[in-house]
DNA sequence: GTCTATATCAAGATAGAC
DNA sequence: GTCTATCTTGATATAGAC
């Protein structure tokens, strides 16, 4: 039942659901029209191509991830522990914890190989995010451990969105956050 | 240029190299088969079909890690950190250091949600690789705690793959290694 | 067991009416 | 801005010759 019209963010949130779950190359432009509503000729209004849509939902959770959450990891305002509880329970929300696991990880599996284009925002976002950690981490480490630290959080985190997936179970997931937290207690989990 | 003759299993292995490089859904049979030294409509005299395929590439990881990786984790003619070493180098010659990163992850993200009969070879292969683990850090630490561990370094490694696929570094996956070398030490890594 | 040829279908994309 | 209709391509899969 066709809507009578949508905003170009909107098309972008609901892009982001289909790709999430059925990954990129098995989502077809008619899946990703009848979840915004519309027909799927009418899409080619809003994005020249399935992979000018792709870019530009990367590109929108770049930003949002930067803005939103990534972003919290500096404000001084805060003390650096509840600063990474901010964090990790934002990027839970946003990133950790939707159906169909993390967009950004099951995307670099699936395509960052064979994109130059996705890999580079994937990258972006990937940074950003291992700068955000290491920056906290660095309140109690020096900077060399910071950055190894940051590298072993995303890393375990990603690899418990795997597994908790897979056995849908939040608990890998969860262990993952805790450990995390620690990491700023100057134990070397 | 087509082959004479080629085995099954010399057709399994080529395919899962395929696989691992270019996903599931974005490989085609003709691409399969170019692998092969075969004409893709050959292709169909060994397999019925590309997920029938798929399914025999995924059922043979699982018996060749059992077979030849993980069973080392419980041979009690060497120490336990001897086995935990000898695990992890097979893992990475097997699995975690090819190009296009690691078929049981990849995988994973990109099939498991959707075919429940990849998941459940997928699955097989994740429950004897933590129960391969398990069994290690279970000589040093309480059976909960090297549960806890076992799926510890899983994440951590399949996420450093993931990582060091995307920055094109071995690093995030050197130190993942490295760590679940450590966790064997009584170290809480 | 491998090849050629082909059937079938779905997907990405475009054109033009409303 | 959305719809209908259609073009084109490429993919899975099959049939039958060699």
């Amino acid at each position: 039942m066709p809507l009578q019209k949508i905003t170009r963010d909107e098309l972008l949130a609901r892009s982001l659901t289909v790709f999430r779950r059925r990954g990129y190359h098995n989502t077809a432009m008619s899946d990703l029209a009848t979840a915004c509503g519309l027909f799927k000729g009418s899409f080619y209004h809003y994005f020249e191509s399935k992979e000018a849509l792709m870019r530009a939902v990367l590109e929108w959770v770049q930003r949002s991830l930067q803005e939103k959450v990534f972003s919290v990891a500096y404000d001084e305002a805060l003390p650096p522990a509840e600063r990474l509880g901010k964090v990790l329970r934002r990027l839970n929300r946003a990133l950790l914890s939707a159906e169909g696991g993390c967009i950004v990880g099951n995307t670099t599996l699936e395509t960052a190989k064979l994109n130059p284009e996705f890999r580079g925002v994937l990258k972006e976002i990937f940074d950003q995010w291992l700068a955000a950690l290491a920056h906290l981490y660095g309140s109690v480490h020096p900077p060399e451990t910071a950055a190894r630290l940051a590298r072993q959080t995303v890393a375990e985190l990603e690899g418990a969105v795997m597994l908790s997936q897979l056995y849908g179970s939040d608990e890998p997931f969860r262990e993952g956050y805790e450990r995390a937290l620690l990491r700023l207690e100057n134990f070397p989990v």
